[in-house]
DNA sequence: AGATGTCTGTAACAATATTGCATTATTCTG
DNA sequence: CAGAATAATGCAATATTGTTACAGACATCT
């Protein structure tokens, strides 16, 4: 079996935000994107688990103090993160989830949910995205946007019972 | 180019709508599912376009009178109707949209959604369901539910530059 | 400093979905 | 058929997700 598309619970997680951080700054560069300390501070929440969350979830985790982002700031924010490639929306669960690989444009993409752990992950998968140019096209369908959500359970959970981290 | 997976929009939906609902009380009687008057007119409503519709959508197509059911009960027959498999959930709109398809199991299928017309269309996508299945398999992810939609502009609607029926 | 454009704050609201409990309809049992 | 059990629907309140409209703050460029 090859390796597994979630990371391993013992991984370093720590620089696994780093870099995704850093890699963040460079495509807002590239972009003319301004990564602000709010936005990167949403961001960093994203990258905090390796799960999916709703935009009243960031809310909660990103309260310091008393002071709560108002919903239209988080929704604003993820616009941005969305638009510049660094997070995705999961439809089936009206969530986001920071980006962690290196594609651009989400073709090719699909987007796997772990229901044990709730984390999120995307995998390449060409031949996926090919057999459905051919269903598309043969019936003469112009494809714009294309959601390919996969619901089940990662191999650490089948593994270990319990979820993983 | 083979046939579109879209109704023609000079079809004879009045059969049409018929022969789904004939097919809704065979199946129902198979799966011991009662098919009521209320749930059958939901259905109907969903029938009535081969477009998607949200909750509150179906709610107010369905009031006669000035009766207009409740959300949960639309939530609750809009349950009943999906497990019975009579309908599917549209998950990028939040919206729902009665099944048309002779598919057991919704695995196999993908769904394309006109931005055009709003129409609904389910496809047999068996080279795209085998492609996923290696990466999720190679990856050891036990899949239970796969959402596979596609967005663009339909036949029709790139035809005739107006949206189709 | 002044003008411009982007970013964030505040308040209200709209759209989608669920919880809990009461009532009615249907089916089952005797 | 009566009565009990189960399923379906009604009703009220509420939770969750997302948007509109407008004002103030901040950055950038003359
Ligand atoms: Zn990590
Ligand atoms: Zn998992
Ligand atoms: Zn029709
Ligand atoms: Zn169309």
């Amino acid at each position: 079996m090859p390796d597994n598309l979630f990371p391993r619970p013992e991984h370093d997680h720590g620089s696994c935000i780093e870099h995704a951080i850093g890699r963040a700054h460079e495509i807002c560069a590239e972009k003319s994107v301004r990564l602000t300390a709010l936005r990167e501070s949403v961001l960093r929440v994203l990258l905090s688990s390796h799960k999916a969350l709703g935009a009243y979830e960031i809310i909660e985790r990103l309260q310091t103090d008393g002071r709560r982002l108002a919903p239209i700031s988080v929704y604003r924010i993820i616009d941005v993160l969305l638009s510049a490639g660094l997070a995705h929306r999961l439809e089936s669960k009206n969530a986001f989830f920071a980006c962690l690989s290196e594609h651009d444009s989400a073709n090719s993409m699909l987007v796997l949910v772990c229901d044990g752990c709730y984390r999120v992950a995307e995998a390449e998968a060409p031949d996926a995205w090919g057999a459905i140019k051919s269903v598309t096209q043969s019936s003469g369908f112009a494809v714009t946007e294309t959601i390919l959500e996969i619901q089940g359970t990662c191999a650490d959970c089948r593994k270990t019972t319990r979820p993983a981290a």
